[in-house]
DNA sequence: ATAGCCTTGAAA
DNA sequence: TTTCAAGGCTAT
């Protein structure tokens, strides 16, 4: 049986449209784009801390290695044009206009997930969020400033003298406390409350016990379930994540609210996936606690990362003392503000794409919702779908990367035009991979063995079914996906043994992503240009995987990649781009996971 | 969407 | 059995 039409897919390509959100009265001027040259002075500190001439060689070994890492095209340029470019043109005005929208997620997102449970979809009820947010507590201890990224998206930071006056702000707030908010800002005394049981550790409000780790309130408690349940993300209303928090001012910025959360210690974990009320939780939930069952705080002896303490739960971070003093580019200083002194200062870039990460995980493609989502699709148009909304994400990931601003749009169309296969297949590899590093795991009874060809053979003809809405023969899909999939697995499976760690796998997209083929031009400035902006990238990860003994190296990731290439090649040639997904393991467990392991 | 009050249910 | 921290419900 052939199906060309199953082939849909559309080329990325990012809109230059400026679109002012009307719900944002105020433009807020985020520079999320220029902090590039402090990471390479931080890498030169960074260097000098470690005292290692050794591993500079080594980086220069590596980026060397890098640009021998395919010094061909993957793919033969008119396959590759073939494909990527027929259906590009067709389509670009739709794409543009799906892109162009600010897509607040709000609405879709505020799907009742209720319904799922109830109905006993068995399959989907579940689903972790953890991957969602896990990373969050790190990088809000690190860098607690900005929000607003996603107001980023085509802002040029215009010098706002003009209005420099704060009356624009307070404008468009006009239930403000009419006092001056010059210097009503927060002032942010440290927690001197959070250790008051009785108090609300985010807001200050009355607190009703001990929730998700801390002592809440009830209404800041529904808050972070709400959060967490419907993974939902806000952006900062005062652009500098520094909106107060108090009783009365709590429902203003939910950015900032959930931010509080986290540095209060609230335990995503502690929401539970399955939605299950009563009980308690298991220990691994409880360990992450700040306070313990007596209501005593925890020691925080063996807790968080090995190396420095990170003023993770320290009764005064190093925010405190900071003032916003001049009216000029305040959300500029309050980047450049960073932790004074971080111990690990290289975090910072790659903090920054884990954080990214986090709001558009490209796997997140919620396992199979899309074909509930749209039953009324004929078959054939929910497999584009999912091309779309990979499209989409893609695109939405590349405008948010702290780099987004200095190359041209048609770099980055082009960047991305030309990898994002790899893009795709190397994030289905670490969802694949899941948080344990291995292929192999326990579902809800169900064993899934993804390093198995055969198995994923027969999840994908399942799966593939339940999109087409009639059974598919498992000889079919074996005769027409079989080789690709026998390619894909042994992709994971080699990706597994790497061993590979969250923010080195948001490094490596972005590498991967900036591997920039450009035959025609290779003296173009722009070429140039993206060569050096991936080889920021490149150190950062070197530095990152410095870090920890036992982790990957970097030759060995990079030995990887031509993998990836041939298999995205041949991912290309089948068409069959949605077969990655079909694949992936469904975002899901762990607590128990973990739960088990601890017992 | 929020938050006060209610129901649950495994651990203590 | 009692606790008490999860989730649920629902008027605002
Ligand atoms: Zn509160
Ligand atoms: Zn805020």
């Amino acid at each position: 049986m052939e199906r060309p039409e199953l082939a849909v897919f559309r080329a990325p390509v990012i809109h230059t449209k400026h679109e002012t959100p009307p719900e944002i009265p105020r433009p807020i001027p985020l520079p999320l784009h220029q902090p590039f040259n402090d990471s390479l002075s931080l890498y030169s500190y960074y260097l000098s801390q470690l005292m290692v001439a050794q591993r500079a060689a080594a980086a220069a070994a590596a980026v060397s290695a890098l640009a021998s890492y395919p010094p061909t095209p993957i793919l033969d340029p008119q396959t590759a044009a073939a494909v990527l470019f027929s259906h590009s043109q067709q389509n670009l005005n739709i794409l543009q206009e799906k892109i162009g929208r600010h897509s607040p997620e709000w609405d879709t997102v505020s799907r009742s997930s209720r319904q799922r449970t109830l109905s006993g979809g068995t399959e989907n009820s579940k689903y972790s969020w953890i991957n969602y947010y896990e990373k969050s507590l790190k990088s809000v201890n690190s860098s607690p400033v900005y929000g607003g990224i996603k107001s980023l998206v085509d802002s040029n930071n215009n010098n706002s003298n003009e209005n420099s006056t704060q009356s624009t702000s307070s404008s468009s707030s006009p239930s403000l406390p009419s006092g001056s908010n010059s210097d009503v800002w927060p002032d942010v005394k440290p927690d001197l409350e959070s250790e008051d049981p009785l108090l609300c550790a985010i807001c200050g409000d009355k607190s009703s016990g001990l929730h998700y780790g801390s002592f809440t309130c009830e209404g800041c408690k529904g808050f972070f379930k709400r959060t967490v349940q419907n993974k939902r993300v806000y952006t900062c209303v005062g652009g500098n994540g520094k909106c107060p928090m108090t009783k009365e001012l709590r429902n203003r910025c939910q950015f900032c609210r959930f931010q509080k959360c986290l540095q209060q210690g609230l335990v995503i974990q502690a929401v539970r996936e399955d939605r299950m009320p009563g009980g308690r939780n298991g220990s691994a939930i409880y360990n992450l606690y700040k306070y313990r069952k007596t209501g005593k705080k925890v020691s925080m002896a063996g807790q968080g990362s090995s190396s420095s303490s990170s003023s993770t739960t320290t009764p005064s971070p190093p925010q405190s003392d900071w003032r916003p003093s001049g009216a000029g580019g305040s959300s500029l200083v309050s980047l450049l503000q960073t932790p004074s002194v971080s111990s690990a200062p290289s975090m910072n870039l790659i903090q920054k794409l884990v954080e990214i990460d986090r709001l558009e995980d490209l796997i997140d493609l919620k396992g199979l919702s899309i074909p509930e989502a749209s039953l009324e699709a004929s078959p054939s148009e929910k497999l584009g779908l999912i091309g779309d909304e990979i499209v989409e994400k893609l695109v939405e990931w590349t405008k948010r990367l702290p780099f987004y601003g200095e190359l041209p749009i048609s770099v980055h169309t082009q960047l991305l035009t030309q990898r994002w296969a790899e893009l795709v297949l190397l994030s289905c590899c670490f969802f694949a991979v899941g948080q344990n590093n291995t292929l192999t795991a326990r579902t809800t009874g169900e064993i899934v063995n993804l390093d198995n060809p055969e198995f994923n053979l027969r999840l994908l003809q399942r799966r593939l079914s339940i999109v087409m809405g009639k059974q598919i023969s498992l000889e079919n899909v074996t005769s027409e996906a079989g080789e690709l999939v026998n390619k894909i697995t042994s992709l994971m499976g080699s990706f597994a043994k790497l061993q590979i760690s969250g923010e080195a796998y948001v490094c490596l997209k972005a590498i991967t992503l900036l591997h920039f083929v450009n035959a025609e031009n290779p003296e173009n400035s722009n070429f140039k240009k993206v060569a050096l902006i991936q080889d920021q990238f490149v150190k950062a990860l070197q530095i990152h995987l410095s870090q920890s003994e036992s982790g990957p190296r970097l030759s060995d990731i990079f030995a990887w990649l031509p993998g990836l290439h041939s298999t995205s090649s041949f991912l290309l040639n089948s068409k069959m781009f949605y077969v990655p997904f079909l694949i992936c393991r469904e975002p899901t467990l762990h607590p128990l996971k973990v739960e088990i392991t601890q017992h």
